[in-house]
RNA sequence: GGAGGGGUGGCCGAGCGGUUUAAGGCGACGGUCUUGAAAACCGUUGCAGGGUUACACCUGCCGGGAGUUCGAAUCUCCCCCCCUCCGCCA
């Protein structure tokens, strides 16, 4: 969310931020919104003033026995103003906000100029994708030839984009999220379980809500909505909260499993683990004072190319464009990792830099040391990393002629094996 | 699910219809004193909105929301959270 103040006097640079993002928003009826909404806040601030001041007056007549019957006739009309004022006060103040709440974030300076993906650019690679001297397989079909993906009793236990995943499927996917844990707390992360259902609060907090309700999975009595990231539980864990700087930059790391709907992706990613109704994915967040966050977004997003590395694979840092980025978004930088079964990079992790919106959203602030008032921290998050797509990338990029497929050296301890099948 | 008890400033804790502009304490900060420190004493002490060049000033905030009243931390209703006991349960 943006401050309304700011939108208010600064319509130029709104219009032209939305231009960035290929987005089309009349702020007239904001504007309209807030001119009502002000006068009448002067207005009743004037009138509650008066309330104050009468009846501070009434108390001292009747302590001194005098009559204040006069006062009282003349402070009721008033006070049904006053209440009028109230009522249209909440309204206006509703509607102001409903409209902040739909206003995407504005594209940091750095950002690429762009209208969708494929003005993304690249910023750097790691790794060569391997030459093989054999046609290398999809992972779905490494998956089934070893026995360790089962879709179709997946589809029949839940629907579509389930997966069952059995043994040493089962275990590379604990070995990865063990790894990746453990990655990111020797950097100094904390590591944090949390709730994996949520109360809209948390889900506006970071901005799912309202705008992307399609594309969340809600459950239907208490209120309650299953993460699509550990993003929203894990920034939430301060919203409303005052840190103290010395504290920042706070940093965790936690594994999830996450839902997501999927709507309107018909068609896409069908076969394999590509794109999920349920997958794993390990969070890295972090909260840090402004004057830090694109420092820190360039340490967020090595630390989740550390475990890439870890893992020797392939991969490339990709800059979001101002067309392809995140609602929240200020700054993205998309990792994909190669995958030779389809021969192309795929998204293996997200790393963004919301500044501060975000926190004015979920009102997380910072009081600098000696110093008066309260600042918005700057919230951060990325993957480190998306757990069902480590396991294809791993599948397809170790596979051997004869269809075995050899563990990376770094999860071998994890593993307990150095290679699944023959 | 049933019964009861609670949610007040950074923390503890009083207040239960009208100098509450929230007592008192702790903590923090500044000062006096001191060779220095401690103690003691004095003072200061939140957040948000409006407003101002900046001050001043005004308004709101006692878990959240709605209401009663000239006036609500205090009374009424709804909701959320925490604690104790019972039931159920991994």
């Amino acid at each position: 969310m943006l401050d309304s103040r700011f939108v208010r006097e600064n319509p130029e640079k709104i219009a032209q931020a939305l231009r960035r993002r290929n987005t089309e928003i009349d702020l007239a009826p904001f504007r309209e919104i807030e001119e009502r909404r002000l006068s009448t806040l002067r207005r009743l601030d004037d009138l509650r003033e008066k309330r104050n001041k009468v009846s501070e007056e009434i108390s001292r007549l009747k302590k001194q026995k005098q009559d204040a019957q006069g006062l009282i006739e003349e402070m009721k009309g008033v006070s049904d103003e006053i209440k009028e004022l109230e009522e249209s006060q909440r309204s206006l103040d509703r509607e102001a906000r409903d409209f902040l709440l739909t206003l995407p974030n504005i594209p940091n300076e750095s950002v690429p100029e762009g209208k969708d993906e494929t003005g993304n650019v690249e910023v750097r690679k790691w790794g060569e994708p391997r030459q093989f001297d054999f046609e290398p397989l999809n992972h779905w079909d490494l998956g089934e030839m070893h026995g360790i993906m089962d879709f179709e009793r997946a589809a029949k236990i839940a629907g579509a984009r389930f997966s069952l995943m059995k043994g040493m499927g089962a275990r590379l996917e604990r070995a990865l999220m063990n790894y990746m844990l453990d990655m990111n707390t020797s950097k100094g992360y904390m590591e944090v379980l949390p709730p994996i259902l949520v109360n809209p609060e948390s889900m506006t907090g970071t901005g799912q809500l309202p705008k992307f309700e399609a594309e969340l999975f809600k459950i239907a009595d208490p209120g309650f909505y299953l993460i699509p990231t550990a993003e929203v539980p894990v920034t939430n864990i301060h919203r409303g909260e005052i840190l103290e700087e010395e504290k920042l930059p706070v940093c965790y790391t936690a594994y999830t499993p996450c839902f997501r709907r999927e709507a309107g992706s018909y068609g896409k990613d069908t076969r394999g683990l590509i794109r999920q109704h349920q997958f794993n994915k390990v969070e890295l967040v972090r909260f840090t004072r402004p004057e830090d966050s694109y420092a820190e977004l360039e340490k967020l997003t090595s630390n989740a190319e550390d475990i890439l590395r870890g893992l020797e694979l392939p991969y490339r840092v990709m800059a979001l464009c101002t067309g392809d980025l995140g609602f929240s978004s200020a700054k993205t930088y998309d990792l994909e990792v190669w995958l030779p079964g389809q021969g192309k990079y795929r998204e293996i992790s997200s790393c963004s830099n919301f500044e501060d919106f975000q926190a004015r959203r979920a009102d997380i602030r910072f009081r600098r040391t000696g110093k008066k008032g309260t600042e918005f921290v700057h919230t951060l998050n990325g993957s480190g990393l998306a757990i069902g797509r480590t396991l294809v990338a791993i599948l397809e990029n170790y596979q051997q002629k004869d269809g075995s497929i050899i563990i990376p050296t770094a999860l071998m301890p994890y593993m307990g094996a150095g290679k699944i099948g023959e």
